[in-house]
DNA sequence: TCTGGGGTCCTGCGGCTG
DNA sequence: TCTGCAGCCGCAGGACCC
């Protein structure tokens, strides 16, 4: 469950349907997602308090049951705080090769329902049935529909917002969760917004909506009312001008089905924190790893590499630098990562974060390669082409820097110059 | 209470260039 | 040759989303 999942309140009273005439977006959630697919395996979990989430040290809620989140747990909560809350829950760690499964063929219930499916996550989705009407009905129905099939071929609940523009749909669908369905009509947009916190505004997080309560701002409808340029001064050009639409309900954008990524990145919170270079630099390089394989597997390139390092008072320093041409190496993402470490000035912090990132995606086969003088790539991509092809022969761990094997063995590391 | 990991987008600033 | 300006790009940080 989201932040903003916790805007959660009762939907309306059944009543005769509502109007859903130009209602043809829908947004569907699942309901507490990862924890239902585990229950799948687990039925005799049903009906008991279970929480999917980070098991270290220093691990969070991804995903809680409903009779969890009665104890007050919520998503993005530290564990520690949700066992205090709530000790009797059965804790899992999370399985996210199992979830992008599940993903997978519920979005393919969606697909044969329109082509226009934009995936928000591997629970959610918006859908443009505008044109799945001559052959399945009005919006309500096709909804109507999808939850029917969803439970019956995947044993899933879900709740589906149906309204006129995006935003509007996708607070539908948070209001009548757990396994609900909610109609906004198009006459009656401003009477379902304008009661609502203004935290319930797509862009309103805990820094915006305390700006606004400055302001005195606390519902959608107080915000509706202020001028925009107003909003503007205060918040920013686009945040202001974004928050002002979407508080009279105007939203034009449309359902887009696969936006391609601008950037990769990977990072790990250590159990506790580290404040010795060489630990820093082969978590350096076996994130650099993460990052290369995945930019190999999609067939992308990126020009810009970036660091992130968070201090142990929580505060966050990124270093990025945009190399001459886009890389897919590991080795060379793993080197300038190297290089931003040493030259922050955080090389003798305490950190309990590193991230590494490969950010300006390209296509690798439409990137513009430049001979270098001092080409330092030539063997790299083929050695670890071949080792991809070991990784997806006998598994990821088949084949390791020397630095990452030596690690796993409780040995010291390994410098740059040798780490593979 | 003590804060994951994957991302996107916006803003402000400084350097470079015409 | 110098200055001012606009536009672009790279970079850093922050807020937000799920």
């Amino acid at each position: 469950m989201s932040r903003k999942q916790q805007l959660h309140r009762p939907g309306p009273p059944p009543g005769p349907p509502a109007d859903d005439t130009g209602c043809h977006i829908l947004h569907v959630d699942m309901d507490a997602f990862y924890v239902g697919v585990e229950l799948l395996e687990r039925p005799e979990l049903r009906g008991r308090p279970v929480i999917v989430g980070g098991t270290g040290a220093r691990g969070v809620v991804s995903s809680a049951s409903y009779e969890a989140r009665a104890y007050g747990v919520h998503s993005a909560m530290p564990m520690s705080r949700a066992r205090r809350l709530c000790p009797q829950a059965v804790v899992l760690p999370p399985r996210h090769d199992r979830y992008a499964r599940v993903s997978a063929a519920v979005m393919e219930i969606f697909r044969s329902v329109t082509p226009l499916v934009e995936p928000l996550a591997l629970d959610e989705a918006f859908l443009d049935v505008a044109g799945a009407r001559r052959r399945l009905g009005r919006p309500a129905e096709i909804a109507r529909m999808i939850r029917a099939q969803v439970a019956e071929q995947q044993g899933l609940t879900c709740s589906v917002g149906v309204a006129g523009t995006k935003f509007v749909a996708k607070l539908a669908s948070t209001r009548c969760k757990p396994d609900g369905m909610l109609v906004v009509p198009a006459d009656g947009v401003r009477e379902f917004l304008h009661p609502l916190p203004v935290a319930a505004l797509w862009g309103v997080g805990d820094r915006t909506e305390e700006a606004l309560r400055r302001l005195g701002l606390r519902t959608v409808g107080q915000l509706a009312q202020v001028p925009r340029a107003t909003l503007q001064r205060e918040l920013g050009n686009a945040l202001g001008a974004h928050l002002h639409d979407l508080a009279w309900g105007r939203d034009p954008r449309p359902v887009v089905p696969r936006s391609p990524d601008k950037s990769i990145g990977a990072e790990e919170t250590f159990d506790v924190d580290v404040d010795d270079p060489e630990t820093i630099r082969r978590e350096l390089l076996r994130l650099s790893e993460k990052v290369g394989a995945r930019l190999r597997a999609a067939g992308q390139v990126g020009r810009t590499v970036s660091v992130k390092l968070r201090r142990s008072d929580f505060t966050t320093l990124t270093r990025s630098r945009t190399l001459r041409e886009a890389t897919d190496v590991t080795r060379m993402i793993y080197v300038t990562a190297c290089e931003l470490y040493e030259a922050s000035g955080l090389d003798r912090a305490r950190l309990r974060l590193v991230g590494v990132r490969v950010e300006n995606l390209v296509p690798a086969d439409q990137a513009v390669r430049q001979p270098a003088l001092d080409e330092p790539e030539t063997g790299w991509r083929e050695a670890e082409r071949a080792v991809d092809q070991v990784s997806r022969r006998f598994g990821s761990g088949a084949v390791r820097p020397a630095a990452l094997v030596r690690r796993a063995g409780g040995t010291g590391g390994a410098d740059e110059g040798d780490a593979r």
